[in-house]
DNA sequence: ACATCATATCGTAATACCGCGATATGTCAA
DNA sequence: TTGACATATCGCGGTATTACGATATGATGT
């Protein structure tokens, strides 16, 4: 895990605020009820366009900031049919989590 | 306390091994020992030119990164005589791990 | 006052990031 | 297979970051 690429991608306010909206997904994108022919259970992942929606940028820049979030570690995603869905990492959140209380 | 600030700050690898290194300033800047005329204890504080040459970077880069490392709060500095020490700020550190390990 | 040393600031070219619209890819429904 | 939809990628102009040498500021000793 690339400790200086992740907080390069926590440096953006509005990637950071996505990460935390994903905390509570229930809460913060309620629109995210049942896609037709998708699993009931994401396990809290949203789709591309809410996140684009709730944090009013474009489309290409949603999808960009949540591949920045990805390929550092922060997020996971997976497709189901024409969503793709993210949550996040908690895993390597709390790597991160104990480097800074730690090792930083 | 600007987080995002603080993750551009840590998003170089140079800055963040500085912040690291002064984790232990006996131990990565052995030379910092008594300059002329300054007092003793200077609670591991270092002096831009140690830092310049254990990171091997140009004295203007060294001056400019401890900065960026201090506006956002991370470090802290106090000037004797013609040096300019710095020294880690615990209580920002901690305060970023308490936001990194409970709201992020 | 002067020279010297440590640090800070300025100006710079190269490079990276930002956010977007346009377009390409992939998926489903008919 | 065609159309509609969701997401990914491309290309762009604008802006910020990077790291440096040159120069300015500030402190010390003579």
């Amino acid at each position: 895990m690339d400790m200086t690429e992740t907080f390069k991608a926590l440096s953006n306010p509005t990637r950071l605020q996505i990460l935390m909206w994903l905390k509570d997904p229930e809460a913060n994108f309620p629109e995210q009820g049942g896609h037709p022919g998708v699993p009931d259970d994401l396990k809290g992942g949203v789709c591309v366009g809410s996140i684009r929606d709730k944090a009013g940028i474009s489309q290409s820049t949603a999808s960009q900031y949540l591949d920045v979030l990805q390929r550092c570690g922060l997020l996971l995603s997976e497709r189901h049919g024409k969503w793709t869905y993210f949550r996040r990492n908690e895993e390597a959140i709390a790597e991160l989590a104990r480097f800074v209380g730690g090792e930083l």
